[in-house]
DNA sequence: ACACTAATGCTCAGATTGAGTATTAGTGAT
DNA sequence: ATCACTAATACTCAATCTGAGCATTAGTGT
């Protein structure tokens, strides 16, 4: 459209929700070119991006967001896709996106419907360490991983990632385990910039690809925003956020561990939650689960208060 | 200069170096518009904003940076001021600035004259809770601040941000302390910004304000940083990204404390370090302070790897 | 009435933390 | 030289917090 380069600032949503199954972000885009809902921020019509991505999120999705924030701001060139489908820019503009992680709490089927929804370890599958399939997904990469990493700095940056030597699996380093495997050639992203410039490792072998990828840099954001989210849930009472109003212990328990892709101990996960006092008790019992009932739970007042603490990770025994 | 609006990415960085005296700040500007170092983002010259960051930071100042982390990305219309007097847009753009965090290690007085720097503490003198000037600027506010806090929300918040009613001090919420006082009316930009259309309290009366001003946003986004940094301090071993290469212990001390604002309990504190394995003994002594004589240290090689764990800061009572 | 399944309760040892008290090795002044 | 003074370094103790289990309880379905 412009012959002179001009910046345009996307903003792409990563809106997350839990549905039972586990935590699930919203899409859009047609097959094949999946991404996050993105819009592009209008200079004149909105007054900050907070108000901006609110807006074109209901607009397309109709969801009406809880719990907005911030993730980063991408620019570097190579890694974004261009807007030109859009209708919007040129190829000539650079596009910067800013990400944002929304939390869309806890959706009945009937909403999960009504957007297109997708469980998160599709595009992360070695992020999930609740089950055999995400270690596998782990043991598949980590050969070639290995093989890329040919430098000291190298090794110990995927041991460190990826817990290798006696190291802990940090479950926060969504992004620092992605970026490796984007610069060993080892997701789909690195072909496709590679195309475009970017300096990367040839792929191993085609089939080596785990994971689906995303349009545009849009699986880099959604990495940051597990991340994110992750490493929140220690610190500030966010779950409730994801959780309904009522919960059983275990419910709550499940939701920490789908996001978190790990398990926990059950006794200290209940033992420490009681004590911090961000939940309590409704006078409700919960069946249906073939066992004893549970109490039912609801996040108290002081989990409400800023500055209240979040929830501690007892991991169990493998 | 153009008449459609356009949109500038500005690029703002906290340049921070501990000088002996605490944790200063690299500045910019002429007398009474003073700011942080400031450049706008080429579209077409620069591959990555941290590139930029560093390239603008070193030809302005003439430093080259260290570790560099972005912040945040703000866009706020009306607390951002207009590039025109740097000659780069015109009135109609709007301008997104990406803050940055830049650590530029420990300075001898020869670089410290290099550049202008500020104790932060200048622009923040509240956060200062080693000092009795520090303590004595927050019980100036205070009285303001009630005033403002009409609402049960807004009371819940400012208890909450500074500590009030058993509620701890946290040192690294500087942010959410520096946007009350601005909704509250009680910091300079606030009636700057009140100009150009904000709806923000009205100032008390004049010779209320606390703490300097700084050009823009530029406040809020160093407040942003020391924030970030006093988190940091936490969970990686950042400390030693602006310590000299060989410290006594104490003086270590003396550094997260200047950072951190708040005085922290001896032992302890070695303990935790000892332990923690950061760092490790030099053979050599330090003497020159009156007293028995200190063990000099270096950060550890574990210290060094990735994930490494930051410093726990055990605080001493009152 | 009995087996089965979760939810809850309770215990114990080891590690971490908050707060002090006690020593020790320099410096500078009688 | 000896003594007072100042930091640095060493130890101690109790209160908490955590990791790991074992034990008990209240529903469900046969």
């Amino acid at each position: 459209m412009s012959a002179t380069p001009r910046v345009i600032i996307g903003l792409s949503a990563v809106v997350v929700a839990a549905s039972g199954k586990g935590p699930e972000v919203l899409l859009s885009g047609a097959p094949g070119a999946i991404g996050l809902p993105f819009g592009s921020f209008d200079p004149i019509g909105h007054r900050t991006f907070e108000l901006a991505v609110r807006d074109f999120v209901t607009s397309q999705t109709g969801f009406a967001l809880g719990y907005v924030e911030q993730l980063y701001t991408f620019g570097d060139k190579g890694r974004e896709a261009p807007l030109a489908d859009m209708g919007q820019s040129s190829d000539a503009d650079r596009v910067v996106s800013v990400g944002y992680i929304a939390l869309a709490g806890s959706i009945d089927e009937g909403q999960r419907r009504a957007g297109v929804w997708a469980d998160w370890y599709r595009f992360f599958p070695w992020e999930d360490r609740r089950s055999e399939a995400g270690l596998r997904a782990l043991e598949l990469l980590l050969p070639d991983l290995k093989a890329w990493a040919t430098t000291t700095e190298r090794q110990s940056r995927v041991a460190m990632a990826f817990g290798l030597h006696g190291q802990s699996w940090q479950e926060s380093q969504v992004l620092d385990r992605f970026e490796l495997l984007y610069e060993a050639g080892l997701v789909h992203e690195a072909q496709r910039d590679r195309a475009k410039g970017q300096t990367l490792a040839a792929p191993p072998a085609e089939r080596t690809y785990v994971g689906e990828p995303l349009v545009s840099d849009h699986r880099r954001i959604l990495a940051t925003a597990m991340g994110r989210l992750r490493a929140k849930i220690r610190y500030r009472p966010i779950v409730f956020d994801l959780a309904p109003a009522r919960f059983t212990l275990s419910e709550l328990q499940d939701l920490v561990e789908a996001l978190c892709g790990v398990k926990l101990h059950k006794q200290n996960f209940r033992r420490t939650l009681e004590r911090s006092g961000v939940v309590e008790s409704t006078g409700a019992m919960h069946a249906e689960t073939g066992g004893r009932p549970a109490m039912l739970f609801t996040r108290s007042a002081v989990s409400r208060q800023a500055g209240a603490t979040g929830l501690s990770l007892p991991l169990a025994k493998r």
